[in-house]
DNA sequence: GGGCTTCTTTTCCGTCGTCAATAAAAGAAG
DNA sequence: CTTCTTTTATTGACGACGGAAAAGAAGCCC
């Protein structure tokens, strides 16, 4: 195994040090008193935060000289550095890893995937590692240093503790995989929910930037939510939250693998179209790409299930905006690939559904190539970086 | 118009001061240790704190000496010393006006009721401040100090500005509530939703106590959600949140007022109740006492009537458990003197359409007498006189 | 080159909370 | 009856942090 970088501890050990920086890193470019305004600060507490952090090379004064007002001294913008660092993220499926390598902004740099060998959790630790490996190089080609790894899984996963409680497709329980992968790897690992995880790179990097309530709904095999509150990701007192996948829209509707009947994912999730898909046209239908040709060629009977889908997802939708009234809704996924065949049901179903204000809520799509699951994992590595909250590699 | 007493400031300026108060008032007597424990404080801390606290007067030091381990110096509990400052709470419906007298501990003192001579903000205004200037009388008469009043209404309430947004049973639009009237009583005024209020009382007073996510499920003539994320009541983006009566949970279940289908309210709610007893039964059936009365008369298909509410309101406490994974549900309401004809099918429901850890999630009840949302609002009241957050009466 | 405006930095200061040492209040031990 | 032990509370020194205000800096305009 290649020998890992040290790790740097991140020079912004105060509360407000930390916020100006996630301020300038999610708002690019700002000039310190517009920093100072955003995070509602002195505008002398930006210039001692802001030193240290140019003397280490995480900010740098920008000399963009343009849109300048006549008047006055002009403005000095500061912005992130995003080669100072690079970070690591990876996202496990049932079936494949898929990693990539990004910068302090989160702009990917580098990515691979592999096919799964095993999923027992000595396998999967070797096959990241591996991956790992690869990407470490590629960092150094960069001529920059990594500086934390983040890995996404799917299920019950408790960040604080670095613990994957119950994964369903990798079969397992309370593994350990933040210090497992620390050893492994030699890097500071943060490990969360892969929902979650791109949520924390919406709220950062995307299309949360600067709202403190919003939710981002995944369409895929399963239909998941990550939920922003109060400006933080809600986790739940359990440890889980956002299951929209097994909100009942219909309780006369198909049987869901939960148990119950008519949940959201019984009726768009990937497994639930296809097989109504089959039942429709009584052909072999293999996977979702098939469904959607089959209704991109108009074979009577496949809209249908997906505007039943559309209707679903947006009835789910307008549960969320009902209960926690979002500012914003970022649907998200795989998924995605049937935009066209659903978006108008999604948004009929959510204007139906929503009650009052809830409507107010801003609803957008936002196709999702995969890499961005792992680059949510890398996102919550950066937030840990930053928040020098990081589980010490203990070896 | 009395003229009320002069309002004093609360001596907790710091925030650490503030919350440890709030501690106290929350955990009954606490020793200065266990205090500084329960709010992640030095012991020093507390002490200071603690201080200039008892010196006003709002603490005190408690010599309950039972229980005490027979070894050490004996702790010193401190706790508060409810009689100190008075409070005024007062809830507005469509018909009448309740309102309480409450000490610092939210304990109810006395309470007035009165049915609403006009909806006109004139009208009420004059309506609320007859009782209020009986509830003076009746402070006097303990012997202390009212130092603020809270007011809930349903509907869309900015709790931060003081104003009714939209008041459905009012018809109110965009009254600044708050400013009118604490012209009209010399008191600061808090006014918020009246759900809010009522999740704030059980978050301070209640079985919320000590909880970081939890929800409060008001079943009555319509069915209202509060919930509490990350310790703090949700508001929404656009104010408007927890609207779970407005949760679908059968699309082809009957139309709400809303103009949407299957609705819980349009399925549990008073009304709906009501109108589905009348149905079945073929009588006049003029309020939810008579249909309750029916039920315990086993009418033939009254039950059935209340087990469909049941299960409503179950799979809608399932959505806000799937969706949030509160630590704990509290189910309240006037609607809850039907609490036997259907609590199992809420729990059922509940049960089942709870997904994984939600589950876990505990489903309490808890009977709500009328003067129980106007004590929500003297919570509020008392909240604003801690934080200082006071909107100053402007006279 | 002054004057003006706006952005940034510096210096000083008050606040707040922790640390570590000390005091206090018992019962237990001798 | 004194001293020790144990637990709780208080005190005072200290350091960190952020704000206020004033000074400095960097342009444009005349």
């Amino acid at each position: 195994m290649r020998q890992p970088p040290p790790v740097e501890t991140f020079p912004a050990n105060t509360p407000a040090a930390s916020q100006i920086f996630t301020t300038v890193l999610s708002h690019g470019p700002l000039t310190r008193l517009e920093a100072a305004r955003r995070a509602g600060l002195s505008p002398a507490a930006v210039t001692k935060a802001v030193k240290p952090l140019i003397e280490a090379g995480y900010l740098v004064e920008d000399t963009a000289d343009e849109g300048r007002p006549t008047l006055g001294r002009p403005a000095n913008p500061v912005r992130v550095d995003g080669g100072r660092a690079l970070f690591l993220g990876v996202k496990v499926t049932g079936d494949e890893i898929i990693a990539v390598l990004t910068d302090l902004c989160c702009r990917i740099r580098a990515d691979r995937r592999l096919p799964l060998a095993g999923r027992d959790t000595r396998s999967v630790l070797a096959d990241i590692a591996r991956l790992v490996d690869e990407l470490l190089l590629s960092a150094d080609e960069l001529g920059s240093t990594v500086q934390g790894l983040g890995i996404a899984v799917s299920g019950d996963v408790d960040r604080a503790e670095g613990v994957v409680r119950y994964s369903p497709f990798l079969e397992w329980r309370d593994v350990p995989l933040a210090e497992l992968a620390a050893m492994t790897c030699g890097l500071p690992v943060t490990v969360d929910n892969d929902v979650r995880a791109l949520t924390v790179a919406e709220q950062w990097f995307g299309e949360g930037v600067g709202l403190s309530d919003f939710a981002v709904v995944t369409v895929g095999a399963g239909i998941g939510c990550g939920l922003v509150v109060h400006g933080r990701v809600v986790s739940g007192a359990h440890g889980v939250a956002g299951e929209i996948g097994h909100v009942t829209v219909d309780p006369a509707g198909p049987a869901c693998h939960c148990g119950n009947r008519g949940c959201v994912e019984a009726i768009a999730g990937e497994a639930a179209i296809v097989r109504q898909v089959r039942a429709a046209t009584g052909r072999q239908v293999a996977d979702a790409t098939e469904a959607v040709a089959l209704a991109h060629r108009a074979v009577p009977g496949v809209r249908e299930v997906y505007a039943r889908a559309g209707e679903a997802i947006g009835r789910g939708i307008a549960t969320v905006a009902n209960l926690l009234g979002p500012e914003r809704v970022i649907i998200s996924g795989e998924g995605l690939a049937a935009h066209d065949l659903f978006a108008g049901q999604i948004r009929d179903a959510f204007t139906a559904a929503a009650f009052g204000s809830a409507a107010r809520c801003d609803v957008l799509t936002r196709p999702l190539p995969f890499e961005e699951w792992a680059r949510g994992a890398a996102a919550t590595a950066i937030q840990s970086f930053i928040s020098s909250d990081h589980p010490q590699p203990s070896r």
